[in-house]
DNA sequence: ATAAACAGTATATAACATATACAATAAAGA
DNA sequence: TCTTTATTGTATATGTTATATACTGTTTAT
């Protein structure tokens, strides 16, 4: 229990709280960590998670590839320093009243991170954040829930519940968009080729379910991304708020019985 | 429109639907989709995604890495079947009356599957299924949503809702686990050291509301997961399902007023 | 003044996906 | 039957990757 934090936690999670023991003997440092992050988010926003190499972070900062492990232990902590440092996204001040305009904006948030950085979605989340700025978010959504009736437990499954689905429709819409790049969409309409394809392969015999959720077009991508996220995503969050609000009202209502 | 499908659809797609020319002329073939897929999956049971390689798996059936190149275009159709082939999990053949039960049993079957395969929570999902095991999972989703008074758009998104729940439980589970393994908890209980690292790093000042909820130690990784998937997974599958519940009888009251 | 610790570099290595060229093979067409 | 032709698995080669190691020069502590 006494081990210090920087040995307890991963380097790279140690890192992101600063938890570096400055040293004294040496010559100056000719970079810095904020500086290696900057350069590879802007290489992931122009190219992609993919591209980010660190040769290529490197050389753009005029560096070699081996004087970036002096500041990062390893690709895998530098990733987890980006996705951290990207989250560094403003929180109102303020908390409205209704709280499901609150968690609306929460999650409109996060979308927005998304959008900015569209390789978040390339970075595979190992679990519970601990990192600094995520922590931060996970603290915004516990203020809004701060008044709300429900335990701890509780609201850390709320709050995954609400991150996991802003990840996932921003999963979705790179994925339209990148069809559409990819030439699979020739037509103006996005995913109506695949459509196309499924209205073949998903025969009645063997999606008798499904097929007329194909049919009805119900299953191509949607083009109403841009301005709102899209049905799908609107019509799930609703759903999730209201399982919420279904569950709070359930258990003010005991609260009066047992009172 | 007239142009094939195994043009239109992406190539590891169109090899998941079984549209392959096959070939007259040229020495038998020697091995099978299928033995390749087998290879593969064993080898990221065994040792995770990571460790899949076109040359390990090629070795592993006696081959050379090249030859794969004549049964799977890249790698990354690879991983592509690799997916698939493990979704191809027993669908019930019944529907109970209570739809709440089948929407459960559905997202455990998910969870199993993960379960058995961790490696396919490092899979990235590229958005919408099209593979035909997948696709036989959204035609399960369907056949037990068939007779809710929901649009199809309404059950794609719900269909989307629950399985990436299952996705992002299971990828929690792996992280505890992965947690517990790598040393960083040293303790019997999983999570403490983690938690006591937290209880340092989150203060007052600059975490204020998330503070109590780690000191009443809610952020840590539930040791209960094995048999029940843990408290969060369930409760956060409750609010769902009570979400969609109530979404049900607003609208059912809806047409009675409406007749 | 000397030694220790550290910075950035140069070089090397092993793993990886995959392109290309090739020899062996089986079926199609003559 | 013989030739042509498409296809198989293989051998070899290329470019990229992360990262270990050894080295040179620099700054500070002793």
């Amino acid at each position: 229990m006494d081990k210090k934090l920087e040995e307890t936690l991963p380097r790279g999670v140690a890192l992101s709280w600063g938890l570096v023991k400055s040293t004294q003997r040496g010559p100056k440092r000719e970079m810095s960590l904020k500086q290696i992050l900057d350069a590879a988010i802007t290489i992931a926003d122009q190219e992609g998670l993919f591209a980010v190499s660190m040769n290529k972070v490197a050389k753009s900062l005029g560096f070699t590839t081996m004087a970036l492990y002096r500041y990062i232990p390893s690709k895998e902590d530098l990733i987890l320093l980006m996705q951290d440092a990207v989250f560094d996204i403003p929180i109102p001040e303020e908390i409205l009243v209704d709280w499901r305009k609150n968690i609306r904006e929460f999650v409109f948030s996060i979308m927005q991170c998304y959008q900015d950085h569209p390789w978040l979605c390339d970075v595979s989340t190992s679990g519970i954040p601990i990192t600094p700025n995520n922590l931060r978010i996970v603290d915004w959504a516990m203020r809004i829930m701060a008044n709300l009736p429900l335990d701890s437990n509780e609201k850390i499954s709320i709050m995954v519940m609400l991150t996991s689905h802003a990840r996932i429709y921003s999963a979705f819409q790179q994925n339209m968009e990148h069809a559409v790049q990819t030439g699979h969409n020739t037509g103006p309409v996005p995913g109506v080729d695949y459509n196309a394809a499924l209205e073949q392969l998903v025969t009645s015999e063997r999606f008798p379910y499904l097929r007329p959720v194909i049919l009805a077009g119900a299953y191509a991508p949607q083009d109403d991304f841009k301005d709102d996220y899209g049905f799908e995503f609107n019509f799930a969050l609703a759903r999730i708020l209201d399982g919420i609000e279904h569950y709070i009202h359930s258990k003010t209502k005991q609260d009066q019985n047992l009172s």
